[in-house]
DNA sequence: AAGTGGTCTAGACCACTCT
DNA sequence: GAGTGGTCTAGACCACTTG
């Protein structure tokens, strides 16, 4: 474990620190929830000067991946904590409210141009389709169609659906040790399907918002293409530009 | 200069640091683009160790106010470059193709509630009212409302329209002094009046994207609020998130 | 009081960029 | 080759949390 004798070619100390703690910890070698060893302990351990080490937390710390409190302790985030992605939409919910998800329908399909496209399969190659619809107070709101790279989500395409919790990445980080890193939306205007506008409780060719969004772990590689669909009167979208 | 012999109470040194280095480009001791002194004067001068105001730039790195380039310097960003706009916007056109502007009407005028909440200003303040027509080809594409601050912005009151650039915020920063930074854009639908319908050669009730922006500078103080307005259909707004 | 992460230092060496 | 930022070290001390 030590990797002052094996240099990592192309990769600073503290980044290849990082990505070994990420592996360790994506193994499940310390659960959610559960303190790392202090890090004084890790660096003896892994015979790299404390500085080091600190850097490689604060890599994994601003991923998301552990959090780190001040004389308690480095813990490493349970699924349930996760980092919420729907800060930036606001489809009429208040502030920091989380929409209840129901899967509509999960099965194992070709991927379509665009969905194989974005996750680097191959045309017409088997991808997870989740269909979910978000809803608040009762009411639903956004109607997803998730697509999912096969082999890597396997373990989602197995077990009942009606159990899954609200948030999906903090659930694929747990099952499947994805950890969704990055992601870019896309925002359009568009009409809804009849079929689309039955789900939603609106009319046939009503106005809605398009947001297709490419999720991307910590790697780089595209782990999520969604496209979500709701009222377009009701839609906002914040960003800010630096 | 010496920030050893004057700790700031309840803030890290380093932060202390980036709270005066921030100060002091805000005041215009280095200009935007140009290099600050490299990181062992920078130190020596201030008083601290390297590692300390290496922690402070990185601080500052990551508000985006300064830019870190390996061998060469660190530079001061000089507010959104090119075309900030149209980075994230795409109303038909290529990437990286400017619009062409028009100033249709320049008024000074009692700010509407919005617009004088956003700039800090009191309700019904007089501010600087720009109507704005921008076309891709001769073809109209956009129709933007611009507010901006008086008296920040007294020297856009004056002089012919005609003859503005198409983009404007250097317009802006060279005219008023005024850098913007920073900028916060808020996305979502509606439908045109009849007035709007006719300037952009659409149908009266025609759905549109409404992109309202608030634009900071270095400060943080709000230097303009604005409507954009465009065909729903031809819209798209990409975001990464990060 | 003991253990944790947070800050700060002083110095070494490496990697990148320009001339 | 000279100058820049990037990495790494080893050690000191501080601030917070818990028993």
């Amino acid at each position: 474990m030590n990797l002052l004798a094996d240099p990592v070619p192309g990769l600073s100390r503290y980044a290849a620190l990082a990505s070994a703690l990420h592996a360790r910890i994506a193994a499940g070698e310390w659960p959610g929830g559960t303190a790392l060893p202090a890090e004084a302990v890790l660096a003896t351990e892994l015979g790299v000067a404390l500085g080091t080490l600190r850097r490689a937390l604060e890599l994994l710390a601003a991923q998301g991946l552990i959090e780190r409190r001040h004389g308690r302790g480095t813990f490493v985030r349970s699924g349930l904590g996760g980092a919420p992605m729907l800060r930036f939409f606001r489809f009429g919910e208040r502030a920091g409210e989380v929409p209840a998800s129901r899967i509509l329908a999960r099965q194992v399909l070709a991927a379509p141009a665009d969905a194989a496209r974005a996750l680097g399969l191959e045309a017409g190659a088997p991808a997870l389709r989740l269909r979910r619809l978000r809803s608040l107070g009762g009411a639903p709101r956004l109607l997803e169609e998730l697509w999912l790279p096969l082999p890597l989500c396997a373990a989602l395409a197995e077990g009942e659906t009606a159990a899954w919790p609200d948030l999906l990445y903090p659930f694929l980080a747990e099952r499947c040790g994805v950890h969704v890193a990055r992601a870019t939306d896309d925002i359009a205007f568009a009409t809804l399907t009849a079929a689309q506008a039955r789900t939603l409780g609106l009319a046939s060719g009503h106005p809605c918002a398009l947001v297709t969004r490419r999720a991307f772990d910590l790697t780089g590689r595209c782990v999520e293409w969604r496209q979500t669909r709701g009222d377009a009167q009701a839609f906002h979208y914040t960003v800010t530009i630096t």
